[in-house]
DNA sequence: GGACAGTGTTACCAGTCTGTAACTTCACTT
DNA sequence: AAGTGAAGTTACAGACTGGTAACACTGTCC
């Protein structure tokens, strides 16, 4: 029902065909090389989020990687344990915003927040795939997947931070601003996936923006 | 990776060994029997809903609908083509609010849009799966396929009924009253897959209440 | 009684999937 | 130069998928 063909994602390093020369050896010594596991788990994320996680064969996967499915059996356990993988590197992702926002002393609170409708904003539009993390939930549908804790922790994490900046922000209930620009951005993300840009998430920023200001201080 | 067993959604009407006796054919004719096709789309939905699209075969939903999957094509060209028409099914069912809301006349604009939060949050604790529809767009990643074009259209449908509705109740710019909310309804549900019953969808009513009084007549 | 449409049954095709086994080749270290 | 461990290659197992073909059965209507 959905035939999956192309797939290539990786950049090669080097080309396939001068992979086992004397060159390749040097190449693999260069900064521009990545080590296979590294290839796959990238190249896992690219094919997960372009196809689903049921929309792309490891054998596939492997490929794209410029490897094959043997190599990817020795590093990981199994596809969940890759899928996993894959999940906590979108994680850390994201979790670079938040540290170099706490650095950040130029700002105060009510400017990070802007930030961090700044940030998510920006992403819709450059990443309109959606979060990875909640399709890979919507997908799977099944509570048991370890991949399901990967995603609940992180989520939870994400809000939680959120509400400490708003109760930094001096917002009156900090915690339903929170769980309310969570929600404005988690549905502008499915909704853009399900409508396209000229949905409702098109005006995500004054969305956000309308929020925040019905829980200014007084 | 996820192996699909158990699958008894449609209540027998008659037992599987009294199918073909005259006991049978009685029971056909009375109200509780439903004709096959029928059964399969319910089945169908059922079972998409519980394990995802890629997640259940035909030959299980056939036999979920006490049929077989020869019958199923009969009234499907394409296991495609069943999903779409389960999707309308859906469409369909969410319509029956919008018919009653606007044939009722004790209620004013802007307490008919507190029945559509009521609507919402009601259905968001009964049906913790999320939107079928945005889930199916998220399972197939795929702009091509013809469920997108139903689900598009449906969102659209839904986004224009709400700005209406707010225009009608007086908000300053209805038309991103009826972005936001939306934006609050998609999110509430794709998060209360990821997170749980206990995460940002929670206060969804105070989330939507927030934002209304926010868009409120000075 | 007989045609007929709807349904059930069985078997099958061709393709895909995850995962494994056995073996070869390569690059690097000592 | 030898050895070692990582990576590539090929082949295969076992299961499942969507979809089709051919045929048997059943109730209904003329």
């Amino acid at each position: 029902m959905l035939p999956v063909c192309n797939f290539t994602c990786y950049r090669p390093v080097t080309p396939m065909s001068s992979r086992n020369s004397p060159t390749a050896s040097v190449e693999s010594k260069q900064e521009g090389s990545v080590a296979p596991r590294e290839r796959i788990v990238s190249c896992a994320a690219e094919l997960f989020r372009k196809f689903g996680i049921r929309g792309i064969g490891v054998d596939a996967i492997a490929e794209a990687a410029h490897t094959n499915k043997m190599t990817l059996y020795r590093k990981f356990r199994s596809k969940d344990d890759l899928l996993c993988e894959t999940l906590r590197q979108v994680t850390q992702r994201a979790m670079v915003f938040w540290t170099e926002l706490d650095q950040d002393d130029q700002k105060d609170a009510a400017a990070k927040l802007n930030s961090w409708v700044d940030f998510h904003v920006q992403r819709l539009e450059q990443e309109p795939g959606g979060c990875d993390l909640a399709n890979a939930v919507v997908e799977l549908r099944d509570i048991a997947h370890p991949a399901y804790g990967v995603v609940q922790e992180f989520k939870t994490s994400q809000r939680d931070r959120l509400a400490a900046l708003c109760t930094a922000a001096g917002a009156t209930d900090p915690n339903l601003l929170a769980d309310t620009l969570s929600l404005l951005l988690e549905g502008a993300r499915v909704n853009r996936q399900a409508t396209g840009a000229d949905g409702s998430s098109r005006r995500l920023r004054e969305s956000c923006n309308a929020t925040i200001k019905a829980f200014a201080p007084s």
